[in-house]
DNA sequence: CAGCTTCCATGATATAGATCAATTCTGTGT
DNA sequence: ACACAGAATTGATCTATATCATGGAAGCTG
């Protein structure tokens, strides 16, 4: 069960159900495409080490960062409604991934309906991580929008326990530019910020080496009072 | 089969189910709560007239609106992952709801998949929805934000196809204030948008009725390229 | 290992939109 | 119909971040 990409409690019947919808894939190599935009939806995907990278382009080519995910984390939900995929999906690096394929998924899920409440409830954390992007987006300064995603790959970190992933020692998946764009920042900005939080003795980053210094500093910076 | 909320194409039998889930509340009036943050999640509903605005509020007692919600569509998926709302559901001026409660819907929709499928694109679009306005609010210049407002309002108004409500001719049903919070704005800014646009032949304006003057305009204001 | 390309850092300047301030308008309730 | 609080507009500044520009370090590739 452990093996599993799924943080499911199950008994054992169910259990051989599930496993048949699973496939675990070979691992996807840095930069590789899981699916692009306009892609017809089939699977969704779990990762179990590993980092990705979703984005959509818009017609003028201009492109949006919409997500980071990292291991025991589900993407691919785009697309649900209309059975394209709206978002591109890449490795940012060696990556290994359970695939989910969805109809197989229908069909399990009318047996069971504990997987697809527990679907929905992914789903549904999809829309609130969507909405506190949108909240730091529209609200925030870009030291606050920086600090926030420093502090929340530390808290996805931390749920992992692994022993060499620390909530405030890791290694950065992503470019700066990958920042800015998902920040809504320039890549100078964030390489300003970046300066800054280490003059303040707030981290110490050596390249996408991150280490978080004054993680209670660092918090209280992410969540800022806003007087309006 | 017209009067029912949801646009779903079912047999006969389905559909005697599936009334029975759904409650039509009394109208609620402009300024009432449908739903506080915090508030144990029993229910999603769906708007037969009026407008719904949807926010939540920080720590620190800021507000970030999620959401304008019009005619036809659903609010409240918010909080199936942990049982609370996230946000506040408030009418921004007398609106008429289907209530369509949760513990019911997943009763009927274990005899009634299709449900469960419909509700999973609701779901799917919000996250497309959000993610459109994340890229709004990362991407754009405040004229692309307000277009972009604009044009969407436009036509969702549009599907609708009522009497007195006309895509290029309508009543905002919110202030400028909760516009501007939306899309990240002040309410000085939004005003000068509005004031930009009336005086470009965009638009006409008075108060909260908006008329679109020039559409294509509009539109290709909202999708201007980026070369970033 | 050399050469090339991409990434990152940092400085100088420009600007969109925030902030501060004042005035008018408007809808709401008595 | 009147009064009042909130909503909207408009103007004058200020500032955070974008933009432009440069140089160095790191990582690939042949």
């Amino acid at each position: 069960m452990s093996t599993l990409c799924l943080p499911l409690t199950l008994d054992v019947g169910s259990l051989d159900r599930l496993e048949t919808v699973i496939e675990r894939g070979r691992p996807v190599h840095k930069q590789q495409f899981i699916f692009h935009a306009g892609d017809p939806f089939q699977s969704v995907y779990a990762i179990r080490s590993g980092a990705i990278k979703s984005y959509c382009t818009s017609e003028d080519g201009s492109e949006q960062v919409t997500g980071f995910y990292l291991p025991g984390e589900i993407f691919g939900w785009d697309g649900i409604d209309n059975n394209n995929h709206k978002n591109t999906a890449v490795a940012l690096e060696t990556t290994a991934l359970c695939e989910i394929p969805f109809n197989r998924f229908e069909e399990v899920s009318r047996t069971m309906p504990i997987l697809q409440q527990h679907f929905m409830r992914l789903m549904a954390k999809e829309i609130t991580s969507d909405q506190e992007l949108i909240t730091l987006l529209a609200k925030s300064s870009a030291e606050e929008r920086v600090a926030s995603l420093l502090i929340s790959l530390s808290n996805r970190l931390k749920r992992l326990k692994r022993q060499h992933l620390s909530a405030t020692r890791f290694r950065l998946p992503m470019s700066r530019a990958d920042i800015g764009n998902y920040l809504g920042l320039t890549v100078e900005t964030v390489s300003r910020v970046f300066s800054r939080f280490q003059s303040f003795d707030l981290i110490l980053c050596d390249k996408k080496e991150i280490e978080i210094t004054n993680l209670p500093g660092l918090s209280s910076l992410a969540h800022k009072p806003k007087i309006t």
